[in-house]
DNA sequence: CCTCCGATGTGCT
DNA sequence: GCACATCGGAGGC
């Protein structure tokens, strides 16, 4: 009996919530991505968090849950879904997934005469939010909206289990294991420690 | 495995 | 003004 991702709308804890959203999908202009590798981020708990201090960019996070946040970083575009209840920031970045529909609009939007295989077109975060070709202008959507141009819902049973690990390109709380993924899933992306994370 | 670097918005000074 | 970032691709070892 799994439970329905669109509990995160009633606002459950970050990591609860991250595990509700794999195998999940997402389903963003024209192409539906099942959700396999996610990273919880805690807010003001949590100094990775861009939620760690409250400023105009994470004002979302600090709204109500089941919004999405979108930010940039080195040119590319990630989306995260606003977890935990109306007042405590927190966030889950959706890291990777698989292409379950509309996957030539996906693959078209990596670019040119691009041959990625087709367990990466979504593998990574700027990459899965280019296939879902999702934007800045989709900041703030109601995720849980029935007729959202982006929204959640739930997917197929899943059975594999979850592995868990330290988060990817993080430089701070570098060891908290608060990345989630389906074991063994082909398109998870590789770990890669921060640089200049402690240790 | 590793390191470099393009690219550009955000937040701090 | 400026350092740095929830990245990704390329290239070296």
């Amino acid at each position: 009996m799994s439970q329905r991702v669109s509990a995160i709308g009633a606002g459950v804890d970050v990591h609860a919530a991250a595990l509700l959203l794999l195998g999940a999908e997402l389903v963003a202009h024209g192409v539906t991505i099942r959700i396999t590798e996610v990273e919880a981020y805690a807010g003001p708990l949590d100094p990775a968090s861009h939620a760690f201090r409250r400023t105009p960019r994470s004002a979302i996070m600090y709204g109500p849950p089941g919004r999405l946040y979108v930010y940039r970083i080195h040119g590319h575009h990630c989306a995260n879904v606003v977890t935990g209840v109306d007042g405590l920031a927190s966030a889950v970045l959706l890291r990777a997934g698989e292409v379950i529909d509309g996957v030539s609009t996906a693959r078209e939007r990596r670019g040119s005469g691009d041959s990625v295989a087709a367990a990466a077109v979504a593998r990574g975060p700027g990459n899965l939010a280019r296939a879902a070709g999702i934007t800045s202008a989709d900041l703030g959507i109601d995720l849980f909206h029935p007729d959202a141009r982006v929204r959640l819902q739930d997917g197929a049973q899943e059975t594999r289990p979850v592995s868990t690990g330290p988060r990817v390109g993080v430089r701070h709380a570098a060891d908290h294991t608060w990345r989630y993924w389906l074991t063994d899933d082909p398109t998870v992306s590789a770990y890669r420690r921060h640089p200049r994370a402690g240790h």
